[in-house]
Formats: structure tokens, sequence, C-alpha cells
DNA sequence: AAATACTGACTGAGTGACCAGTTAATTTCT
DNA sequence: AGAAATTAACTGGTCACTCAGTCAGTATTT
């Protein structure tokens, strides 16, 4: 899977760059798709939105499923990178690590990867969400491939900073980490209808403040 | 909405009690939806897993639009009526109640709800989940008017028990310990992924001694 | 010229909705 | 009470439309 030239080796890495239709195939599919969800994405909007006629996509990723994954491929990876750089720093300090710092190396690289794309308003972050949430098979395969190596990765930290915590209490710890996350990323607005526009679900660092303590006390309570 | 005859007054209460139509493909949309998601269900295989023809569903709820907000209005009643009065009977006491109570009173009907329906194996709670982390409109129009009402009650709970937590703090802590929820509800089978077996999501009893803990102890860092 | 990138018209398999007509139940009239 | 009229429940077939995917052919690059 993967371009094949990728305008190899060219001068312009500007953000300015004209990206390829390669990947403006996978940005338009991450809007459209955390938009309607997979079933009600149609291949006729994602090549509109890509300015590309439907038959690139179908060149490019032969089949609607392969461009789903291709689309969570790429981001993930980012993401995860991102994750994983943050986590192996704060572990290979000296001195036990704190659990704060931990938990919001969980979740800052999500929420950035969102932003530096600003036009699309996170969208990748709901898709994350309806597919880490899904019973359906494909997105489960999913999770399972681009996100349960990682996953074990934070479940280790945690047991190494809490030393009471079992292996079991730390998969259900990580997995409601994930929990109180996905409030964060599925940009609901349910926090301002009921809040009468007291707390806002757009605003990440707002959430970070009060999601890492609500999240560090309830690993404590485990341990 | 609702049913007209609904076999008036009829002798058989019992659960062997053969259910209307109606209500047997309220039953099947519920599994159907929960297993293909809103724009991946069919009319056709709710109305054969119902075994009705397809149009008496056109019949009974004009579209497909309204039989699901029929679907998520039956059972959501339903399980709201039963956190309602559990809720109810713990802030009618005495002196000021626990929190974990509180707690539990949100997800134990849900959850029962889910086992009564014991062949569907949960579906409706998986419903819940993507319509609760959805960020289209039919889904947060459907939150509105079904969950917002109950949740306020629990937000003005929350702060009743815990009087140091301001009412943003409170929606934050509501919001928090729903997404902790979801993880319970949405049958992943990633807890005992993540933990060679250790973990189960398919036992909510199990589950909720983590959970209750886990999401007080957080509610008490934001008070 | 050879390979890659790309287009736009097309297909067959569904899709939700619709409807004319049938059967069952209930109400009204005698 | 029993026939007639009215309404509700229900069926099977069909409609216009949309879907993902295909493909012959054209442009662009190497």
């Amino acid at each position: 899977m993967g371009q094949k030239s990728a305008k190899a080796a060219g001068v312009e890495t500007l953000s300015t760059a004209k990206e390829s239709r390669f990947d403006a195939i996978l940005d338009s599919a991450e809007t459209v798709f955390a938009r309607s969800g997979y079933e009600g994405a149609t291949m006729r909007e994602i090549a509109e939105r890509a300015g590309v006629a439907q038959g690139l996509i179908h060149y490019h990723f032969k089949t609607k499923e392969v461009l789903f994954e291709a689309m969570v491929s790429r981001r993930s990876k980012q993401i995860n990178e991102g994750r994983a750089a943050l986590l192996d720093r704060i572990m290979e300090q000296g001195e036990t690590p704190d659990l704060e710092p931990i938990v919001e190396a969980l979740f800052r690289p999500t929420i950035e990867a969102g932003i530096s794309q600003a036009s699309n308003g996170g969208a990748f972050a709901q898709i994350l969400v309806s597919t880490a949430n899904s019973a359906q098979e494909r997105e489960q395969l999913l999770t399972e491939k681009y996100y349960d190596p990682i996953a074990q990765k934070f479940i280790s930290a945690f047991m190494e900073v809490q030393p009471g915590l079992t292996r079991a209490n730390a998969v259900w710890a990580y997995m409601f980490a994930i929990g109180v996350g996905m409030t964060m990323m599925a940009k609901t607005g349910r926090p301002a209808r009921l809040s009468d526009g007291l707390c806002n679900d757009g605003d990440a660092d707002e959430m970070l403040i009060k999601i890492v303590p609500f999240i560090c006390s309830g690993i404590r309570a485990l341990s």
C-alpha cells in the first residue's frame, strides 16, 4: 500500500506545497467518513470533494474498504509515533515518573493531529471514536492493528509508575482513560448544551485540564 | 406515535405472550441497527428478521428515520424511568447520600435493559454508544430529546453530594462518567484482547466493580 | 515508447419508499 | 343476534434512484 512516486524528492516541502491527488483523496475521505460514517459515505462525494474523477479513487485504492484503512493507517501512524515519542521520553528519565504526563501523552498527539489539519475540524478524531466503539469486525481489526500495540506500551507504563496496579486493573484503567478521552474527541456539543455554554468540548486544552486529574485519580483508586 | 390496538386488555401478560408485530419490528430494528449502524441497516433485513413484509414497516413507521427514533424512544424511556426511580430513592433519604450508589444508578438500568432482552446481546447498548458519540445531527437531536433531561438530574445530584463541585465541573464529571460507561456498553472485546483474557467486557457486574470507584475518585478530584 | 496517472461513461446490484389490492377485526345498523 | 359497512393490518410487487466498482480510452510523465 502507498503511493508510487509521491513527487519524489521534490524541492517543495513547504506547507503551501501542492499535495498529490493521492493525498487529496485521503484528506477528502477523512472529512467525508467523519461526517457520514463508513456506510453513509459515498465514493462519489469523496471524489467530488477531492476534485478528482471517481475512477481515480478505485485506481489508487481499489475498494472503499481499502481506502478507509489507508486513511486510518496514514493518520494513526502519525499520531502513534508522536505518542510513543512522548511516552519514551517520559519513561527513560531516572526516577519514577508521575502519572499525569503519561496520561497527557495519551491524548495530546491525537488532538494536535486534528488541529494542524485546521480545515477539517478534527475529522479524524471522530473517526477514531466511532472506530474504537464499534462492535463491527472491520473496525475491531483496525483497532487491533493500529492501536493495540501502543496501548500495550501505555498499560505497561501505568503499571511501572503505579506499583499497586495489577495487569488486569491496568488494562481497565487504559480502557476507562480512552473512554474519557472519547468525550473530548467526539465533539458532540453536548457539554455546552448541558451547561448552558459553561463547558465547551471544542477547546481541547480546557478539557485536558479537567480530564488528566480525573483519570489519574481514577487510576490511583484502582491501585 | 404508538400502536393502535395492542391486543387490548388481553389476559396474556406473561413473558411468553406472543408480542405484536409492531413490537417485533422494533425488536428486529434494534438488532439490525446495532449490528450495521443506521446507514448500513436495511429495511429489508429488518423486515425479514421480524418475519413481516417490508411494506408493513412503512405502514407502521412511514420512514426509516421514524423507525429509528421509535426504537430509541421505546427503550430509552424504559431505561430512564429506571434511572430516575433509582436516583430519586437515593436522594430522598435524610442525610447526604454517597456518590457511589448514584454512579451505579447511572448504569445499572441500561445494563439490565440489555440482558433482559437476552437474545439480542445488548444491542441497544451499542446503539446508545454510537448515538452518544455521533457528531451527526440526527443522533444529537435524539440525545438531546431522550437523554439530556435525565442527565441534568444526575448533574444536580453530583453537585448536591459533592459541595465543592462547580456546575461546570459537574457537567464535565457527568460527561466523563458516561465516557467510561461506554467502554462497558460498546462490547468491543478489546479488554480481553489487551489482557490476554484477564478482562472481559461481556460481564457487566465485573466491570461495574471497577468503573464505580474509578469514576467516583475522578469526580472527587474535580471537587 | 513504455509506464503511470487519470477520465467519464457505464453496469448490475441494491436501496427506501410507494401502492393497489387482500384479509382480519371492529363498529354500526337492522 | 346477524348482516353490512368501515377501518386497521398486512402483502407482494414495483418504482425511481443511488451505490461501489469496471473499463476503454486519453493525457502525462519518464
